[in-house]
DNA sequence: TTGAAGAACATACGTTGGTATAGGCGGATG
DNA sequence: CATCCGCCTATACCAACGTATGTTCTTCAA
C-alpha cells in the first residue's frame, strides 16, 4: 500500500538454509527462486547466528549433521534463546529417535535425502504459514507485555484482582485500602494497559499473567 | 473419599495396548503390573473399539502394523471420532515418514522394537500426564458448552456483544432493542451461564465462541 | 383452552463504576 | 532544598449496571 522507495523484494519471507553441502544449498536456492521465494544459506550454525538478527528468518531448513554442532542441538539452542523459528530438517542419515526428538521439539517437517521438491515446498509453505500466525500472536503479546511493564506494583495488584472478577469494594478490603484508592489505581491501570473495556482487559491479563517467566511474584520490591 | 463398594483398583488409569503380537502384549502387561499400572490389551483395532467406551483409555500403546488397519490410520480415525487419547507407537519396521506422520498427528512417542522398558515407562508417564491435563480442560469446556446450549438465541447475541466489551446501551441500539430489554437478557444469560463475574463470563465466551464446530450460527432453533 | 416460555418494554430504586477536583505523605532526583 | 512521582484519601456527581415489579404479545404444547 505505502509505495515508498523500499528495496524490491521486501515482503518475500526469508528462508534460511544451513547445510554444509554447498552444492545442495545452491540447488535449493534455485528451487526457491523458481517459485518466487527468497532464500539465503550458510554452511554452519555459527555463520548463521552472526547474520541471524539481520536476516529475520521465517523458516529454517536445517541439516541434522553439521560441521560445528548437531542440527537437533541447534534446535534446542534456538529454543533456549527464545527464537521461535519453524524448522524443516533434512538428513541423509536420519533414524527414528532423531525424528521423534525433532518433531517433539516442534519441527515442521523431517525429510530424508534425496528430498523431493514438492515435499520441501509444501513444508516451506506450512512453515511460513506458521511463522505468520506466530508473528501476529507475538506482536500482540509483546505490546501487552510492554504496557504491563509500565504499571506500578499497586496497579498490578489491582489488575490481578479485577481480572479475577472482584469488585472495587472487595479489592479495597483485600489490599487494606479505601474504595476510592482502588478506583484511582484501576483507572490508571486501564489507561496504561490501553484497555478499551473490561473484556479487553481480562484477555490481556490472561495472556500476561499466564506466562510463567514474568509472574506477578517478580514485581515485588520495597 | 466415598468408600462405597466400587471395584478395587478404580483410579489406576487404564493403559490400552493394541498389538497382534500376543506374546509382547503379555510381557507389557507384566511390566505395567510390576510398577502398579493397570493395562489391557487387544490384538486388533476392531476388538479394541468394541470395548472402548467401557475401558476408558487414558493411554494407547499402538503397533504401527496391525492385522486389520494401519496404526497410523487408526490414529486418524480416532481423531475424526473426537477421541483424544494420547498414543504411544511401537513398531518393528518403522521408517522416518511414518514417524513424522505419527508425531505430527500428536503421538506422544514413537518407539522401535525391541522396546527398552525405561523408554516405554517414561512415555507412558508423559501420556498419562497429558491425558490428565486434557481431561480437566475438557470437563470445564463441556460444562460451559452445556450452559451455552441452554441459552436462547437472544441471550447468545447479548453474550456475544457483552464479551466484546460493549455497553448495554450500545448492544440495545445494535439489536434494535431498549436498554432495559438488554439488561433482562443479560441477567438471564449470566444466570444460565453460571458466571460469577464479567471476567468469568469473558473467559467462558472465549472458549465457547472460539470453537468452530459449534459457532453461534448453528444454535438457532426456535 | 389454558398455561408455560420467550420476547419486548416501562418505571423506579439501589449499587457499582467512572470522573473531576483537591489534598497529604514519603522517597527519589535534580 | 525543591520538585516530581507514586501512593493514599476524600467529597461529590454522573453514568452504567442490577434488581424488582408489572404489562403486553406471540408461540407452542399439554
Amino acid at each position: 500500500m505505502t509505495s515508498s522507495r523500499t528495496p524490491i523484494e521486501r515482503d518475500t519471507p526469508p528462508i534460511c538454509i544451513i547445510d554444509d553441502d554447498e552444492e545442495l544449498c545452491l540447488s535449493l536456492l534455485n528451487l526457491f527462486r523458481s517459485v518466487g521465494l527468497k532464500a539465503n544459506y550458510w554452511t554452519s550454525t555459527q555463520a548463521f547466528l552472526k547474520a541471524d538478527a539481520s536476516c529475520d528468518p521465517k523458516c529454517l531448513i536445517l541439516d541434522v549433521r553439521l560441521p560445528d554442532s548437531s542440527g537437533l542441538d541447534f534446535q534446542d539452542e534456538l529454543e533456549r534463546m527464545g527464537r521461535d523459528i519453524p524448522i524443516i530438517f533434512i538428513t541423509g542419515h536420519g533414524d527414528i529417535p532423531m525424528t521423534v526428538r525433532a518433531m517433539k521439539a516442534g519441527a515442521v517437517e523431517f525429510l530424508t535425502k534425496p528430498v523431493r521438491e514438492e515435499d520441501l515446498l509444501s513444508a516451506v509453505r506450512a512453515a511460513l504459514a506458521r511463522s505468520k500466525a506466530t508473528e501476529h500472536e507475538a506482536e500482540r503479546f509483546a505490546s501487552v507485555r510492554s504496557h504491563y511493564a509500565s504499571l506500578t506494583s499497586r496497579e498490578r495488584e489491582v489488575l490481578k484482582y479485577v481480572a479475577a472478577g472482584m469488585m472495587n469494594k472487595q479489592i479495597a478490603s483485600r489490599l487494606g485500602l479505601s474504595e476510592i484508592t482502588v478506583k484511582v489505581h484501576r483507572r490508571n491501570m486501564m489507561t496504561k494497559m490501553k484497555a478499551s473495556s473490561l473484556a479487553d482487559l481480562v484477555r490481556m491479563a490472561d495472556s500476561v499473567l499466564a506466562a510463567p517467566d514474568n509472574g506477578p511474584s517478580s514485581g515485588v520490591e520495597s
